[in-house]
RNA sequence: GUGGCUGUAGCUCAAUUGGUUAGAGCACCGGACUGUGGCUCCGGGGGUUGCGGGUUCAAUUCCCGUCAGCCACC
């Protein structure tokens, strides 16, 4: 058996439903993966994502670099043994969080300076370095050192950035080669995915696209800059074309969405993977997805509903406590309010991709993301 | 009982020697959030300036009365 694995079962049109298989167990996708970015789904409790059916959860390498620090959790035994999350593990390389965060940083061909956020020390990433850092952490999946630039970003700068995360995929990859030994023993231990970027330009996303297949054979591919400020449908248009210029089989994974609306877009175009904060995010803000759109639970009108969050949700929260509640938590900014919205939310997301994997495995995704697309805007907006 | 101080938005306070439409923070009512800071940001509704008179072109501001709270002294 190998370590890493994925079997596409059933398709239909661009879409497909499979296993994604890990040296901690399987992923059955299309998936939602919670996002714990400092090796917490915050406000949840490993056993809280493992009975909603979570299978896999993202961490990040940048965060964790700078506490408790990689070597920290290594010397801990690992990740997964450190927040007692038996499961799959996917790091992020801490890419996006040079372009989200660092507000001093100095981006060159050799890597990013930039000064922590958390105590203002100058630090230099380079795709070895975070290699390493990903290594100590020791997830399942680590992602490529890449370089984002926002959505609406001209030809010529999204053509710099995608070039050069390509050459640093190909760091990135020589640096994972060069330590499998001393990590792998005989078996592989971890998959590392490199990461398409492009912006919104076609032909740089094909180019891309096709220059990391040609690399190496990778166990998986990101599609990464998405969902950074540019409009949906131009979203929609590249994940059309990553449908057509990604191996069929091996999975895609759209970093950073999304909303639920999204994962269906993306599910609709042959996408396996997503992560997303909106989940956790919205749940700690008072906003909870349900099936006919985001509800916002502080609205005075909810002050005596005794309704739950979604009608046709069978979550913990939504089968114990009503909206009344839920909102007065919010209100007084009680911490059960965050974990409630939180739970529910995931949960939401979750279920939304086992119902689409259904779907798939009876040919039947594109009638039913069609109707649920349909009530989920029918009251959203008004 | 006498003297003094203070009354401005739900709360805490602003408002240049009397000068345009009395402002701010918090609260309240909406909205945003996509490879995570529980943060933050963006809008909005709110005032018979305790009450009643007076002076003035003009009063939150000056004067008189009155009510309320606080302080001091009989």
């Amino acid at each position: 058996m190998p370590d890493f694995s994925f079997v596409v079962e059933h398709e239909e049109g661009a879409s497909r439903s499979g296993v994604f298989t890990t040296p901690h167990g399987n992923v059955e996708t299309p998936a939602f993966m919670p996002v714990g970015t400092l090796a917490t789904v915050k406000a949840l409790d490993p056993s809280d994502l493992i009975a909603m059916g979570a299978t896999m959860i993202l961490a990040n390498a940048y965060h964790l670099h700078l506490r408790p620090g990689d070597e920290l959790v290594k010397e801990m035994g690992g990740l997964h043994r450190f927040m007692q999350w038996d499961a799959p593990v996917l790091t992020d390389s801490g890419g996006f969080q040079v372009f989200s965060l660092a507000t001093l940083r100095k981006i060159s061909e050799d890597g990013v300076e930039f000064q922590s956020h958390i105590d203002g020390s100058h630090r230099f990433f380079t795709p070895e370095s975070v290699i390493d850092i990903e290594r100590n952490l020791g997830a399942d999946v680590i992602m490529q050192f890449d370089h984002v630039i926002p959505g609406q970003s001209d030809e010529t700068s999204a053509r710099d950035a995608s070039e050069r995360s390509i050459r640093w995929a190909a760091r990135c990859l020589a640096e994972f080669q060069r330590t499998a030994t001393e990590h792998d023993g005989q078996k592989e231990s971890q998959a590392l995915f490199p990461i398409v970027q492009g912006g919104i330009h076609a032909q740089l996303r094909t180019e891309a696209a096709h220059s990391l297949s040609e690399m190496h054979d990778w166990r998986g591919f990101g599609i990464g800059g998405l969902s950074v400020g540019e409009e949906k449908p131009a979203m929609y248009e590249i994940l059309d074309l990553m449908a057509d210029s990604l191996p069929r089989n091996r999975p895609r994974y759209l970093m950073g969405v999304g909303f639920p609306e999204d994962v269906i877009e993306g599910i609709k175009r042959g996408v396996d993977l997503f992560d997303c904060v909106a989940p956790t995010r919205m749940g700690r803000n008072g906003a909870a997805f349900t099936s006919e759109g985001r509800l916002n639970i502080k609205r005075a009108e909810y002050r005596n509903d005794p309704k739950p969050l979604d009608e046709s949700c069978d979550c913990s929260a939504c089968t114990r406590f009503s909206r009344a509640y839920i909102r007065h938590l919010f209100v007084s900014d009680e911490i059960l309010g965050h974990r409630l919205l939180s739970l529910h939310n995931v949960h939401f997301l979750l279920s939304l991709a086992r119902s689409a994997r259904r779907e798939i495995a009876g040919g039947n995704l594109d009638a039913w993301s069609s109707d649920w697309l349909a009530r989920y805007h029918s009251t959203s907006s008004a």
